[in-house]
DNA sequence: GATACTTAGGCAAAAAATTGCCTATTTGGC
DNA sequence: GCCAAATAGGCAATTTTTTGCCTAAGTATC
């Protein structure tokens, strides 16, 4: 089963911390791979190193990854060659791509290959830290929409329901976004309060919003 | 004719010529623009120019546009919310961007805008013309595509544009998937006729005369 | 030219969604 | 306990969307 089939499922309301986020940080620089490591972990994320491609591959075959951040430029292979890889496994995992000198036609490549962003090194800890957290929680509640997506040609999957997931996924993101603060959300995605009331009730959107104080 | 649903798409045997390929070409130096243009018309291009996104946009809204060519940097607006306007009005349109010193989240905040390529200026016309030429035949990278329609990014956009977005977009590529074939559509979207017809014309969908033989 | 097929659209009834007004509940602070 | 802020929800008026029925236009086939 692929990697974010098996990921805690969609439910972006569960009061979780970072602690189910699984990182697979790929980098051939001991130091800085450590120094992230490190980083996030303190931060409770659970993390997966490794220090190439082929092993890091491995490692998504075996683990429950929610994204990816890698290098762009490795010894063996490069960054492009391994998010290819990573797509033939998991084709809607998030890539996050570091590297101090890329090209234009590097970035270009890497994000049609799906790359979620791309961060220059070197990179706040910080910064990548809210940018997985950020990544992650979307994934999560993205993935049967995603899934919905890519199938536009196999299943038949009515408009209805394609529009009405959407829309639960925006809302659901904005709220978690915000902490679950309405009142953000209402003025974030410019609605009604009652409008988004009665979505919400409609969609089956839970109100109880993990507060995670951080 | 809709913008994009005009064009062959998915259809490799397609041999037809240029000439039904219409570019929006945008860039505030009348000389690249002018170069550009004649290039591009000689090899029996359709091109609309502009030399600033307003007029840019009042094209776009007018006239049947394939691919959308733009310079980053523009004097009054700069690329990215050129780009983020092209997206309200057509939100699959290939836009591709030309610039000559872009750094990488200018480029990256392009690329999930759902350009289609990142050319460097000062740009080989033929280069320029192969580009459109592939773009407008082959559609682009659909991971890039599904993000978009997706809309990952976590920009602020109301609900009600995001999901209309959202609505057009599955409308528009389940026909273009069904070569403008209204009796597919309503039986994949599984939704009323008289409903698609409804949305089609709200959202601004067109409908796609030339069934172009395949 | 007749016929079948596909699609558009006018009209109106029915259904659904939006939204303002008002009230209730909860939570935190004083 | 009381007050203020944030949120939920009932109710009803209004607006928007959906959809059935019927007609028409364009194409292709015979």
């Amino acid at each position: 089963m692929s990697n974010f089939v098996s990921s805690p499922a969609n439910l972006p309301n569960q009061d979780m911390g970072n602690q189910n986020v699984c990182v697979l940080l790929v980098d051939d620089d001991h130091d800085v791979l450590g120094a992230n490591a490190r980083y996030l972990r303190v931060n409770d994320l659970n993390v997966v190193v490794a220090d190439q491609a082929s092993t890091a591959i491995e490692r998504l075959k075996a683990e429950p990854i929610d994204v990816v951040v890698t290098d762009l430029r490795m010894p063996n292979c490069d960054g492009i060659e391994f998010a290819h890889e990573v797509r033939d496994i998991t084709p809607l995992l998030p890539i996050v791509f570091l590297s101090g000198f890329a090209t234009v036609p590097e970035i270009v490549e890497a994000m049609k290959l799906g790359a979620v962003d791309f961060l220059e090194k070197p990179v706040e800890p910080d910064h990548l830290l809210g940018k997985i957290k950020s990544v992650s929680t979307s994934f999560r509640s993205e993935i049967a929409l995603q899934r919905q997506a890519l199938n536009i040609s196999e299943t038949t999957v009515s408009l209805r329901k394609r529009v009405r997931a959407y829309e639960k996924y925006v809302i659901e993101s904005c709220l978690l976004q915000h902490n679950g603060r309405i009142s953000c959300v209402l003025e974030a995605l410019d609605i009604n309060r009652r409008t988004l009331n009665e979505k919400m009730n409609r969609l089956g959107i839970a109100r109880n919003p993990n507060q995670d104080a951080g």
